[in-house]
DNA sequence: CGCCAAGTTTCAAATAGTGAAACGGGAAGG
DNA sequence: CCTTCCCGTTTCACTATTTGAAACTTGGCG
């Protein structure tokens, strides 16, 4: 401890630390990590608060970003692993969580939200599949545009088959179909025998260019939770086409 | 006064907001500005370096652009208003700081600063003016390649006479000359009776991107101090040619 | 409906923060 | 070159703020 430290200030700043490596904590959560008292870290964050370093929605406490970051530095490239409610749907299923957005002929993953659900799990993250492979892939495809489609099409007789996977056209059209009917792409066992898969899509002026999705084994996502689990994930690709709606304006 | 405010924390918290406005500062410009005692502001100062928000350089203290902003979050376009280096010059001076880039036929303040020399003049930033017609420009043009000086000759015969400005091209040709054999530019009171103006080039990859100057009253810039005011506006030059090409590497 | 956990409020005790005074160093002026 | 002044740093004693336990409130889950 340096003889000049004032260790009042000191917490204050390890609160602020904490929050730039975690999307958004509660209470009990950065009391228990920093090893402070609970009514020390109400009254610290409250004071972030007031100060706005910080913002609290729900029971979260998150950094100000208007604070740390230049109001004139909007960037039309966005930064998948900063948006809340990817986050948000994660804790409030318990399950993993995946943006994902299309790049020539792949399909990439550009969030990955994993058990604590605090911080983006960046291994999997650049991670590269075919497009129509997924319940992800398959969702921005229902809610493309005639050319895209095919042109993924023609990309289907050029892919090896494998287990699980559409490798009929007219198989695929229709199940992009029902997808877009829906309003969702499920994945039940396809990709890998024991997993399920929920995917919504992401707007950004009116134009699909994303989706998010949970994933969990069968023995979590019950057939009797799919309609609960399917609202959620629906009502957060709507969250998240409203916050990048409302942060990255061109 | 919240009831669960933590007075310790607001008041560090305050620095930073401080320093969020004002590029540098001392400890009694902190103190003085935020009412606290030396002592005080001493510590909290010592604290909030210790963790990394702020950094002390000579006697002055500045936020910590690492904390506040990502370390990939690399822009190439320069933010001219956020270098230390025309600050220290400001400071060390006492005379106007300004800092030029050329935009097509024109030169364009990127950054000034004047009294008390904390944070850019903003209303200032963004005047446009002849390439030709200061310090700051010639020096810019005498570094530059000969293309470029051909062009801004050429532009000059379309350009209306000023008070002392250079009209023969010739003339000026080898004005530019001295300019680049001496490393500065130096206008006595050419473009304002009154005033005197000293400026020198700052480069990136080996190429002039921009001048750096100050300028004064005849009565401050006395010719006995020409050559101390001199080499400090070349040290800064230098200083901020290095500071571009330390933080904004391609 | 009851229980549990997290967040919030209150109060008393303890600790850290505070500020004055003194010291040291550097710069400026005579 | 010496003296003075100012800013930053260090020290010490006092005070005000911080702290944490206990109680209360609220919401969610079984």
């Amino acid at each position: 401890m340096s003889q000049y430290e004032v260790s009042t200030l000191k917490k204050g700043l390890q609160i602020l630390d904490l929050l730039q490596t975690k999307r958004f904590l509660t209470l009990k959560e950065i009391s228990e990590t920093l090893q402070l008292n609970k009514t020390t870290a109400f009254r610290l964050l409250h004071t972030l608060e007031d100060m706005e370093y910080i913002n609290k929605f729900e029971n979260y406490f998150e950094l100000n970003t208007k604070k740390f970051h230049s109001v004139a530095d909007h960037d039309t490239s966005i930064d998948w692993t900063t948006l809340r409610s990817p986050y948000l749907l994660a804790r409030n299923t318990g399950e993993n969580v995946y943006i994902g957005t299309f790049d020539g002929s792949d399909l990439v993953m550009r969030q990955v939200i994993k058990p604590p659900f605090d911080e983006p799990f960046t291994e999997e993250i650049g991670d590269r599949s075919p497009q129509h492979y997924t319940a992800i892939g398959k969702v921005i495809l229902a809610f493309s545009d005639e050319d895209q489609q095919k042109e993924a099409l023609s990309l289907l007789s050029s892919t090896p088959a494998t287990d699980h996977t559409f490798v009929d056209p007219e198989l695929l059209l229709y199940h992009l179909d029902v997808i877009k009917k829906q309003g969702f792409a499920l994945d039940d066992e396809e990709r890998f025998i024991g997993l399920r898969c929920l995917a919504a899509p992401v707007f950004m002026d009116n134009k699909v260019i994303a989706a998010v999705a949970i994933d969990g084994p069968v023995e979590r996502m019950k057939r009797s939770m799919l309609r609960g689990l399917t609202n959620k994930v629906i009502t957060a690709s709507k969250d998240i086409t409203a916050e990048i709606n409302a942060n990255y304006q061109i």
